[in-house]
DNA sequence: CTTGCATTGAGGTAGGTACCTCAATTATAA
DNA sequence: TTATAATTGAGGTACCTACCTCAATGCAAG
């Protein structure tokens, strides 16, 4: 028995189709007794929109927007590196995807870019960036006037309404101190913990959920300050010497920032990286090689492929006005050890 | 600018739609010449299906069936609502999942079973079912007379040119290894390893993962002889009283099988849990909680809902005779830990 | 009763592909 | 050269929904 068409519904209902495509598609001039009937022989027949002559009839395509930093780190390569990837397997799926790459440290600029997207050339966008008033406002905008958008794996403040693609940043912190703590073997020491900016809201959250986990179960483990290195590497080298000079003490170092690169390759020149233990973020060439050689512990880690089909899947589902699976767009916190890649 | 159609294909071939229609579906009486000329204008117009189209044409849904055990733990269960929860949200995707359950230890029966079945019933089957000669046979011959078949998180040797789903469990029984070590934080003592049977090559090779990585890495560590449960428990207490009775230096639990409720239960009574290292498979409302009250203190775990749509995803994309994304399909290995549940 | 309006029906179109038939052309063999 | 086979073209139908127009009904107020 194949599916029920608009036609058994028709019939189902006692009506001509079409007063059931008046009633499927919200158009005026029926009686509340005809839409009654027809809503009941939706129920009856158990009736769903076949989707492939939705899809076929509008025979233009979904195109979805990533609104990503111009520059960042290794991390940003491989997101840019899956959508590209997953936006060429979609292409036969009436979906496309483009990537905008913008300085992220122009919130004015970015607002205005955002204010300036018409539902005419797009339904829906991706968008990662900081934390920032006229960014959010931009977005809620956006959202009022009928275009789709998700909140990226940003450092954004998560808004009502509007989807979100990501990790709990919180939990992630939480998630690093247990491994952090477990791996120290109970061994007393000071943690050393590096960002690359404390600015960004996810450093924040990291630093708070590390913090707190560290302090509720690890009571002979002592995080230092953060050492922020603005990406910049004599700096970077100067404030983690420093520290290292001052506590004899330290045993763990977690990088919370996405860019584990600097930190780590400074700390190679000046400690032995085998007899620390080492927790960082995110899946990266570099970051999965020290894994492997041993010099990274461990790597927290939001699979990317799975971010970026994530946010596509919500905006197409979205823009077809259904629901999107909820437990299948929960991005999880992964660990990966050298064991589990 | 619109995807390019079947026409534009033949305008670009210089040839009819006919002909491009005999191409695209490999009919007999084309000359190489004019087969030659399509796929160049395939090349040059970047034609793709548009999927709509052909899914409307054939206005049968996709069938496919998952073959499971008729009785096992609350991993099964978990597996057959996301089953059902998959199903239900492919319904309007032209998809219909069902599920059978059959009595596994019958391996002929189920390799009858799956020798009955029809490729005019069904587009193709998922199996998780125990390694046995009929069964394997069985599936091969399946996939000869064009049935679709995916190994679904079995304890079945991985077949050539037979798509698969699921972990490497020998990677897995090392990631185990490696938080159990890392956990004991230095310490000197035995592990005890239970198991429902050390008959299923799932088992044996998680073993086999576990012990080289404790040997490789954990010196200090001493895992001792299998367990086997049956899932019997009476059986399960004497067992492991006996261990425990004959080995005082436990210091850590890995349970290999699926089913970590039983050991869990019967070690409650024995022992204080929480000084133990317990590491078990597998995430279940019974393990979640265990995790959270701390009894156990890692799960490795294979996302039932993923490993569902995975597997629907490659019978899906086998029958509309593409090639799935293999990054995407990837089950990873999942680490939990009560901070990232 | 008529005018006007709200409601309903009938019937058509488009969208891209698969599959079919029948005629027309070309190539190959006898 | 003719007979036969292989190849190609032309044109149609179906799949299901969205959207359109035009006619026909029903009902109410004037």
């Amino acid at each position: 028995m194949a599916a029920a068409t608009t036609k058994d519904l028709a019939a189902a209902a006692g009506v001509s189709l079409a007063t059931v495509d008046r009633v499927l598609n919200n158009r005026p001039n029926v009686s509340e007794k005809t839409k009654a009937k027809v809503k009941d022989a939706i129920e009856k027949t158990g009736f769903v929109r076949n989707l492939a002559a939705v899809n076929l009839l509008r025979n233009r395509p979904y195109r979805f927007r990533f609104i990503l930093p111009a520059n960042g780190d290794e991390y940003l390569s491989e997101l840019l590196c899956e959508v590209e990837h997953t936006g060429k397997v979609l292409k036969n799926d009436m979906t496309e995807v483009e990537t905008v790459q913008l300085d992220m440290a122009d919130p004015i600029a970015v607002a205005n870019y955002l204010s300036g997207l018409e539902t005419s050339d797009l339904e829906g966008v991706a968008v990662m960036a900081p934390e920032s008033p006229p960014v959010r406002d931009a977005i809620a905008r956006l959202h009022e006037r009928g275009l789709h958008v998700v909140q990226f794996l940003s450092g954004q403040e998560k808004l009502d309404d509007i989807d979100f693609v990501g990790v709990n940043n919180l939990a992630a912190g939480s998630t690093a101190a247990k491994i952090v703590g477990k791996f120290c073997g109970g061994r007393k020491g000071s943690i050393m913990v590096v960002a690359e900016t404390m600015q960004a809201m996810d450093s924040i959250e990291r630093r708070l959920g590390f913090d707190r986990t560290i302090a509720r179960s690890f009571a002979g483990l002592r995080p230092l300050p953060s050492l922020e290195t603005y990406g910049n590497a004599p700096r970077a080298e100067k404030i983690i010497a420093n520290q290292l000079q001052h506590n004899a003490d330290i045993i763990a170092v977690y990088v919370l920032s996405s860019e584990a690169r600097l930190p780590i390759k400074v700390l190679q020149k000046m400690s032995n990286l085998k007899e620390l233990v080492v927790v960082a973020h995110e899946r990266t060439p570099f970051s999965e090689a020290a894994l492997v050689s041993d010099e990274i512990d461990a790597i927290i880690a939001q699979n990317p492929g799975h971010a970026v089909r994530s946010a596509l899947r919500i905006l197409r589902a979205r823009s077809e006005a259904r629901e999107p699976i909820a437990a299948q767009e929960n991005i999880r916190i992964e660990i990966l050890l050298s064991e589990n890649l």
